[in-house]
RNA sequence: GGCGCGUUGGAGAAACGGUUAACUCACAUGCCUUUCACGCAUGCAUUCACGGGUUCGAAUCCCGUACGCGUCACCA
């Protein structure tokens, strides 16, 4: 069987966005999980859009999620090169064999006249076909011209009798009228190719078996098939995929504002949990599982189970997944990427692997921390009310009784490094005082946090903030208690 | 407008002609618990866009309608 082998083809537009890398990441999952190759080609052919460093995004993109190459412009590879606007004469050579063989002819028309005749059809809504007529001039006349030094593009011919079709991998058997098909340009005035050629001649020449894209690309995929044809060369395996929509509407897009993978990671969301998301979108597993590795994927991952209709991304699932990857990683690992939001956040001189520890479990995207964590550096100012609560029947004498028994006790507590000491210490209040641990409890963590909800609870929370802090701030609760009760 | 593709709950989706339509997210409720979160449990489509047909039997096959998306560039 012949080797698989698939290719992302990015055009530098400086923006990852998640439809892509999506793609990207079913191309390197049909490769890997054939033991085949996974290539990257940059399609830069529109000299109109180039953007500084968007190479670089695609290449750290790759290298973030861990979808590794096997050929690229970096790398190299034995079919290079791998940047197409390095491969310019290759595609002219090949676009006047094509002329040639007749499955392409030189046109001289200009970018007006064939304007015109858009803005016709487009006035009395009939499709645009664009009725060349140079396709009627003999081949030397435009050698000729061409020799000449007038301006040429190499424009597809097509036979309008009979229809062309393919078998795509997800959507089927794909029929089309030849009739309709556009004699689109293939080699631009300015001697680049367009994508519709330049796509077919590296996928041939870079030994692309599987041909994996938007299904945007599925009523043009005749046409290329054409150029195969006229060629003599064998058609690769389409696997046409559906769009990742942002709703039911639009697709995501960086014209919408949505974001793409670069915000997202600033967003505060892992990668390996982006991947693991995106490769559910459009795509489904047999089992129930849903959470894999890279590896895993690679093994599961099956073509027949590429869906056809449109996914929708859903960020809420995604945030989920996130706080599966944070939950589910070593506390040390989860630390390593909490220090940066810390330091955002708090000032104070406490441990901070303590704080990791309750955070880890209740944290499901990275930006969230600082506001989680900001009451250790300050007490905000909070409202008396806070101290009633319901269920742990606490009342304002209940509190300020408890609390004032609480420093009673803290004051002449010393083990202040010991988690549990404290714990030992604060639970044998309630029993003392005849309370319920929550009338104790509850009170206790709103002095020291001013907050409703606090990651921890007052003993860890006491513990990572100490006995001078903890005491202060018990202090300021029963003050306000005292105002309130006088 | 022509052509292509799609349509299962709020979202991702399973189901490949055969009892009550998996599972996950979201949402709701309860349990656990010193708050929150985690975890656990329960509930959430009498129905698969709609209308016909085929069949003993259809979300699954066929035809039509509606709606949505894509495409019709010297952009990819």
């Amino acid at each position: 069987m012949k080797k698989v082998r698939t290719r992302f083809a990015p055009s530098p537009t400086g923006y990852m966005h998640i439809g892509n890398l999506r793609t990207a990441l079913f191309e390197y999952l049909i490769a890997k999980h054939e033991n085949g190759d996974f290539l990257l080609r940059i399609e830069d052919t529109d000299q109109q859009r180039q953007v500084e460093g968007a190479v670089d995004i695609i290449y750290e993109t790759l290298r973030e999620v861990g979808l590794r190459h096997d050929e690229g412009p970096d790398i190299g590879g034995d079919y290079g090169p791998y940047i197409q606007s390095e491969r310019l004469p290759m595609y002219k050579a090949y676009a006047d064999e094509l002329v040639e063989r007749g499955g392409a002819h030189y046109c001289f028309c200009s970018e007006d006249t064939v304007e015109k005749q858009r803005k016709e059809c487009e006035l009395i809504n009939k499709p645009f076909k664009y009725d060349d007529p140079c396709k009627h001039i003999s081949l030397e006349e435009a050698k000729q011209r061409i020799a000449n030094g007038e301006t040429y593009v190499v424009r597809q011919t097509i036979q309008h009798e009979g229809a062309t079709y393919f078998d795509d991998e997800v959507y089927g058997r794909i029929e089309v009228d030849n009739d309709i098909l556009d004699e689109s340009v293939l080699l631009k005035s300015d001697g680049y190719p367009t994508y519709n050629f330049a796509n077919i001649i590296d996928d041939h020449q870079m030994m692309i078996s599987h041909v994996v894209r938007g299904n945007e690309y599925l009523s043009s995929t005749p046409k290329y098939n054409l150029i195969y044809e006229a060629y003599g060369w064998e058609i690769p395996t389409y696997v046409h995929v559906p769009p990742v929509m942002k709703d039911e509407y639009q697709k995501l897009s960086k014209r919408n504002g949505d974001a793409s993978f670069q915000d997202l990671i600033k967003k505060g969301y892992l990668p390996q949990a982006i991947l693991n998301y995106i490769a559910l979108l459009g795509w489904s597993p047999e089992t129930e599982q849903e959470i894999y590795t890279l590896e895993e994927l690679i093994r599961v991952f099956d073509i027949q189970r590429i869906s056809k209709s449109p996914a929708i991304f859903d960020i809420d699932k995604l945030t989920w997944m996130n706080g599966m990857y944070i939950r589910n990683m070593k506390l040390e690992e989860f630390h390593q990427l909490a220090l940066p939001y810390y330091q955002k956040a708090i000032h104070r001189n406490i441990n901070l692997m303590d704080v990791s520890k309750i955070l880890q479990q209740r944290v499901e995207i990275l930006t969230q921390i600082p506001e989680m964590v900001d009451f250790i550096d300050q007490l905000p100012s909070y409202d008396n009310t806070m101290y009633l609560h319901k269920k742990m029947k606490t009342t304002y004498e209940i509190s300020l009784t408890s609390l004032q028994a609480s420093k009673t006790a803290l004051e002449k507590f010393e083990q202040w490094n010991s988690e549990e000491a404290i714990h030992n210490l604060l639970l044998s209040l309630p029993e003392k005082l005849e309370m319920k641990n929550g009338q104790v409890l509850w009170p206790l963590r709103t002095a020291i946090t001013g907050k409703q909800f606090t990651p921890g609870g007052a003993i860890e929370i006491a513990h990572i903030l100490g006995k001078e802090e903890t005491l202060r701030r018990i202090q300021i609760g029963i003050q306000k208690l005292e105002e309130e009760l006088s």
